[in-house]
DNA sequence: GTCGACTATTTTGAATACATTCTAAAACGA
DNA sequence: TCGTTTTAGAATGTATTCAAAATAGTCGAC
C-alpha cells in the first residue's frame, strides 16, 4: 500500500494571488526537474505534485502538459493511457537539442548581421562585456558555475532579442531553457573548456560588427555544435541518466 | 450584450469514449482555425467552444493552451487577464516560419544524406515517385488543391521520417502543420509557381542520392525560402489577414 | 505449482461548482 | 450633457467531485 507521501510542509493553502497557479505550478515542477529532484525517468503523479505545491490538480495538469509539450516530459508508451515521465537525459537527445538551437539562433544571427551599424555597435558592446567576463571567469578555478550559466545564456539571449521575430523568440524561449538539465548535471566538466566557447563567441561578434550574416550564422551554428561534442564527451564518461 | 450563440446542434454530449476528448477538442478547434471558421484576429471564448464541441470546458482549455504553444492562438497581453486570439496570418510570420521549417527540415536531410545507400535509394523512390505525381499535377489546372497539399507535405514527411531523431520529430509534427493556413488561404496562387518548388526538390533528391549533407540541407533551405518568397508575394497581393 | 480470471485500488480524464477579476453599463450628481 | 461612481454580469482561473480504465494482487482451478 501507497502511504501518502508527505512531501509539503502543510501550509494550509497560501492561495497565491489567484490566475497565478498554473504559472507557478510550471515553473515549480520544471525547477525540481531541472534540478534533479525529480530525477530523469521518474514517473510523474498529479496528486502527489498538486499536494506538494499546495494546490489542486488542475493547474498539475496544465503545466504537466505544457512540461511535456516543451520537452521536459515524455509519454510513457501506452495507446489510451498517457503515463508521463520525466524525460530521459540522453547523449543523443543533448546533439539534438543543441544542433536545433544552433540552426534556430544561426537564423537570428542573420538578423542581427544586418541591422544598422548603430545597433549593431551597441549590441556587440553589450556582448563583448558579457564575454571577456567569461573570459575572466574561465580563468577562475573557484568561480560559481551558477554565473557562467547565466553569463553564456545572457550572451545568447541578446542575439535573440535583437535579431529575431515574434515567432522565433517564442521558440527559443521555450526551447532553449532545457539546456540548463545538461548544463546542471555535467557542469564541473563542461568548464574546462569555457575558453573554448569563448573564442567561438568573439567569432560571433566580429562577424556581426563585419555585418556578414553567413558568418554570424555560422559562428553560432558552430558554437552550439562544438557545445553539444564537449558535452557529449562528458556524458559518454559520466553515463546517461534514466535511460534504459 | 452578447447573446449566446446557438452554435451547437444540442446533441445531449455523446461522450466519445473516455480520454479522447482533449485531443478531439485540439483537433475540431485547429480545425475550425486553419478552415478560416474562427477567423484570424478573433477572441476566443471557452464556453463557446465547450458548447460547440458538446464537452465541458475542461478539456477546451487544455487545448487553447497547447494551441497557444504551437502559435495558433497567441495571448493578447493584458496584465492579469489573458485575453487569447486566433492568431493573426502576416506576411512576416509565414516569412518567419518557412524559414524556421526550412532549417529544421535542413537538419533532418543532413540526416538523410548519411544513411546507408539501400536507405537512401528507397528513401528517394519514395520521395520521386511523389515529386513525378507533383509535376504532373502541377500541368493540370483542375486539381483538387487538397492533394497538391498533402503531396507536398509527405515528401517533407518522409525526409523527417528518414533522417531526424525523436526531438526534431516532434518538433516538426508541431511546427509543420502551421503552414496550413497560409497554403489554405493562397492556395489557387501558390499553385501556378508549383513547377518552381517541384525543381527545388528534384534538387533536395539528387544531393541524398549522391550523399552530400551540406547539399540536401541547403536543398531544403532553399526550397523553404523559395516557398516563402512566393507566398509573400501573395500576400502583399491580397492582404494579410487579422492584423490590424 | 502455475496460469488465468476476477476484483480492488490507483490514477488519469472530464464535468461541474465556486471564486475572483475585469468590463461595461446605468444611474446619479454636478 | 458629461463625468464619475457603483453595481451587475460575463469570462477566466481553480477546486472538487465523478467516472472510466488500467494495473496489480489475490484467489481458485486445473
Amino acid at each position: 500500500m501507497k502511504k501518502k507521501l508527505s512531501l509539503s510542509a502543510a501550509s494550509p493553502r497560501a492561495k497565491a494571488e489567484h490566475g497565478t497557479s498554473l504559472l507557478t505550478a510550471f515553473r515549480e515542477i520544471r525547477e525540481l526537474i531541472v534540478h534533479g529532484r525529480l530525477s530523469p525517468g521518474t514517473w510523474i503523479l498529479e496528486a502527489e505534485l498538486a499536494e506538494r505545491l499546495n494546490m489542486s490538480r488542475t493547474p498539475v495538469r496544465g503545466a504537466i502538459h505544457w512540461l511535456q509539450r516543451e520537452g521536459y516530459i515524455l509519454e510513457h508508451r501506452n495507446v489510451k493511457k498517457s503515463r508521463m515521465i520525466v524525460a530521459p537525459l540522453t547523449k543523443e537527445d543533448a546533439n539534438e537539442l543543441y544542433i536545433i538551437i544552433g540552426r534556430l539562433e544561426g537564423i537570428a544571427g542573420r538578423g542581427v548581421a544586418v541591422l544598422p551599424v548603430a545597433e549593431r555597435k551597441e549590441l556587440c558592446a553589450q556582448l563583448q562585456k558579457l564575454n571577456d567576463r567569461l573570459q575572466v571567469i574561465s580563468k577562475d578555478r573557484d568561480a560559481p558555475p551558477g554565473e557562467i550559466f547565466e553569463n553564456d545564456r545572457s550572451f545568447h539571449r541578446l542575439i535573440i532579442k535583437y535579431g529575431a521575430g515574434a515567432r522565433m523568440t517564442t521558440l527559443h524561449k521555450a526551447i532553449e531553457p532545457q539546456t540548463e538539465r545538461y548544463w546542471r548535471l555535467y557542469a564541473s566538466s563542461i568548464i574546462k573548456d569555457l575558453y573554448l566557447s569563448v573564442a567561438e563567441h568573439d567569432e560571433v561578434i566580429r562577424g556581426i560588427l563585419a555585418g556578414d550574416p553567413d558568418r554570424v550564422e555560422t559562428g553560432l551554428q558552430v558554437n552550439w555544435l562544438k557545445g553539444s561534442e564537449r558535452l557529449g564527451h562528458v556524458i559518454e564518461i559520466f553515463g546517461e541518466r534514466g535511460s534504459w
